[in-house]
This record gives structure tokens, sequence and C-alpha cells, in this order.
DNA sequence: ATTGACATAGTACACTTGTTCTGATAATTT
DNA sequence: AAATTATCAGAACAAGTGTACTATGTCAAT
């Protein structure tokens, strides 16, 4: 049941959101009002906790810059693109090798930036860079990212590969 | 010229890592201290200067939270992604190469960032760059990431490769 | 005109948080 | 061993920051 945003709410929404996209931490409530220029942090505190009341934002009112904005307004603007590391290189003609995910460290590998759909519904997804001639069928070739999504499994080690051609995904 | 990060720090910029994933904004001295189980806010402040030195982050020590993490680490952070490690390539027409783990370096392997959704339920992902022409009727192209989900096994290092082709997913 | 909800101002307080200072301990070099 | 550097501890200060309190103004309904 949202009513409408007063003019002044609408300018603090903007305003929240161009400093977090500038600046990776929320702002306070005096950089609102002095971004805003509001007399004073009292009327801030008032139309946040509206903002907050009709489910624009979230606060943490216990620490300092605890701002979070709700609804695609946060995630719409932020993600798009999904940065995937490329571990390592796989050869044709040969099992795939088992991997230590472990081990890793983010910063350890190259990236790789993906459309966000590519990778729906998975975790720990990373990539690794096709060494050598085709596999099944010749549908992966000479070159290609493997896209892989890592399970933890006691029993079984398998591996599921998810290939992307351009935006195209087959599963095996 | 980056030197080897210590023990300690490695500790804290993992957890400035964490807590920006979980919380949509920086941690504070304080927080890390906590956090790491630093005795001292000092130390704390000690080793963010030398992570700083260092490249990993940016600090405006003006204003609380003045925390920004720089490199792949920030975006994906920032954008809840995730960084998936490209260990290799796999031809087509071949079996999936043995990958080992233990063998890998810092430097071997590249990254793609990519969203959660598509590692989802799975641990251990990690992605294969598909080298030479297709796969199993032409699903996979030269060029295309697979994304792999590896799983520990003592016994036996198998993978199952699942092509993603648009919507659509298939398993091996 | 009066009421009452909504919105804005101004101010002060208490807690948070970055910073600084001094000193101690550990690791490394000379 | 002595000297030097790197790292850690502890405490205190000052500014940053959320919040509470009171007062004022606006505006529609009564």
């Amino acid at each position: 049941m949202k009513r409408p945003l007063s003019k002044r709410q609408q300018t603090i929404l903007n305003y929240i959101k161009d400093f977090m996209g500038n600046n990776s931490y929320p702002p306070t409530v005096r950089d609102i009002q002095t971004g805003c220029e509001i007399s004073s942090t009292s009327v801030v505190d008032y139309n946040l906790q509206i903002l907050q009341r009709e489910g624009y934002l979230q606060r943490r009112r216990e620490v300092s810059r605890g701002i979070e904005l709700l609804g695609e307004t946060a995630t719409s603007t932020l993600r798009n693109l999904i940065s995937i590391p490329v571990v390592g290189n796989i050869a044709a003609g040969e099992p795939l090798p088992l991997v230590n995910t472990e081990q890793w460290n983010d910063t350890d590998f190259d990236n790789v930036d993906l459309p966000p759909f590519l990778t729906k519904g998975k975790e720990n997804v990373f990539a690794l860079r096709v060494k050598g001639e085709s596999m099944v069928d010749a549908l992966v070739g000479d070159g290609d990212l493997v896209l892989l999504e890592s399970i933890e499994q006691p029993q079984n080690g398998d591996m599921v590969a998810a290939w992307l051609k351009d935006r195209e995904e087959a599963t095996l």
C-alpha cells in the first residue's frame, strides 16, 4: 500500500541512489541533509522513517550509514554484468581434472564479464578455457570458455559443465 | 610491486569482502576489529594503511566506513557477483581432460564474474573455455564458456558437463 | 476559528568511529 | 648481540553520526 512520495522524499531517495552509485558506501543523515539542502537532520530522519515504512529502503539505526535500498532500485542498477573467474584450462580428449576450489582466491584468476542470465540458478560458478580440439560431438571448440558450477559431494565427484556460446546455452 | 600480504592482512581483506557482501555498507574499524578478533583498533588502522598502500583498497579517512575495495574484488562484491575461475580449455569432440588443481598457481587462470543464481546450490564451480568447433549437436561453439561444478572425490574424479542453451539445461 | 495530521526547524545529547599517542613485542638485519 | 624494522596493545581524544526533544508552520476538514 504505497502512497505517493512527496517531492522531498523523492529527492532524498534519488540522492541516496546517486550517492551510493558514486561512493560505495551509503550517505549519513547529514550527507543527505546538505546534499538535499534540508535545514535540519530531524527532517531527514523524519522522511527516512517514511521511506522505510513505505518499503523503499531499510535502516539499521544503530549503525552509521545503515541505509540499504530495497527493490529493483537496488538490484537492477547495480547488477548487470557478471565477472567470472577463469581458473584455468582443460584439454580435450581427456577426463576433467579434479578441482579443489577451497584453495582458490578471488584474486588468483582472470575474470570474464557475462550477462546474468547465463548463471541463473547456480551459485559457485567458475570458468575453464578449453585447450585443444573438440569434445563430445564437436560441441566445444578450441578457446571456448566453459562455465562450471562446483558442488560438494562426498560420494561422487561429478562435474556439470555448461557451455555458453555467445548468448546460447546448452546442457549436457 | 605487490608484496605478499600477511595472514592478518588477508584475514582483514576477506572480512571486508564478506562484510560488504552481506551488508551493503562497509565495515567500521571496530567491526573489523571484533570480526577478526584483533585486540586494538590501532592494529586495524595499521594494516588498513598497508592494504591501501598495496592497492587493495581505498580509504576516506575523514568519513566513517570510508573503505572502498579496488579491482575485481570491488565490483563483484558490490554487484553480488561470484568470481568463477576459468581453469582451462576444453576441445571439441574429445572427452574432458583431467584437471589437477593442486598444481595451479595464482597466475594460472582467468576469472569470470557471474551472478549468484547461476551457481545456486553448487559449491565448487569453475569454468572451461571451449576451444575449436562444436560438440554435441553443435550446441557449443568455439570460445564458449563451460561452467563446471567440481566435487571432491577421493576415488574418482569425474566431471559431468552441463550445457546451458538459452534457458535449457541438460546434464552429461 | 479550531482541530489535527503532516511537514519542517533548531538544538542538544549520547553513542559511534577515525585518529593519535606511547609503549611493548616479534621478526629481521647488521 | 645490537640495531632496525615490522607488528601489536592499550588508552584517550575529537569529530562524526543517529536520535530525541520541543517548537513552528502548512493545510484540509470540521
